[in-house]
DNA sequence: ATTCATATTTGTAATGGTTACAAAATTAAA
DNA sequence: TTTAATTTTGTAACCATTACAAATATGAAT
């Protein structure tokens, strides 16, 4: 049922103005699911658009995740991640060589006591340990 | 079945030197368990130890958590914070009044698809909301 | 087309949490 | 007491992020 469409029509619905930079910075996001820092999406981004500044990719994400457009990964504890993917995932991360992998859990199984008549506006699940090639690698 | 123990006792179990700073941290980390900052412990402790450095705070609490005698709270973005609660719990972070309250989930009804051969060595569930007080206060 | 107001982008400076580092102080062994 | 090893301290550096104002682009009104 998803309905296929472009960049500009995605920021329109979301009331942002698809302005060039914001268009090449949202079809960055997501066609590219390896939740990369502002860093990554800046250095790649200015190949194309060598006049884009810093402050604009990170003002620009910030926007689309107030806009619900992307979603933050803070399983970096230094640096914040960003991710095209909206659907309910969690977030492994390798201590040995620090990809982050999606994974799927049922969110409907996670059972919260303590939390009566709060408001849960946002859930992350992540974990750390060692990926399968790492774990291979150092048999 | 837990043996009550005094800091010293918790520091050389772990491994480490119990020195005066580290106990005072150690005990302040079990006994506040409001998920304190570097800057909190710090000025706390600097009441009691004049010469306390902050340096030594951020050291020493690395040395908990990689001892495991204490674990960090990634949920604020900018700031780190400690945990002297090792059982596991997930955290709440009211975005109104900062507040990062715990609760609990039954880790066993947590199945995860997509990490098969894959190492687990912590798993953090994080939840962003509305505390009940903040909910009601703004009716 | 020109003027004007608004929105967006840009570059630089400042912020703030954290880390690196070497000197000072403490502890333990010789 | 010497000596070496460990711990603590204070300062400087680091670096991701934010603040800010100038520059640029957009769009409507005249
Ligand atoms: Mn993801
Ligand atoms: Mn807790
Ligand atoms: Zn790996
Ligand atoms: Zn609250």
């Amino acid at each position: 049922m998803n309905k296929i469409q472009n960049a500009s029509e995605d920021l329109l619905n979301a009331g942002i103005k698809p302005s060039y930079q914001r268009i090449k910075i949202y079809e960055f996001i997501i066609k590219n699911l390896t939740h990369p820092t502002v860093e990554t999406v800046y250095k790649k981004l200015s190949k194309e658009i060598p006049t884009l500044s810093r402050t604009t990719v990170y003002n620009t994400l910030k926007l689309f995740e107030k806009k619900e457009l992307i979603r933050s990964v803070n399983i970096e504890e230094n640096e914040m991640r960003y991710d095209g993917q909206k659907h309910i995932h969690g977030h492994f991360k390798c201590t040995v060589c620090g990809e982050i992998f999606d994974f799927n859990y049922n969110y409907n199984d996670l059972e919260f006591s303590g939390l009566d008549d709060f408001v849960l506006n946002q859930t992350d699940v992540m974990i750390k340990g060692i990926c399968k090639k790492c774990r291979i690698k150092n048999s």
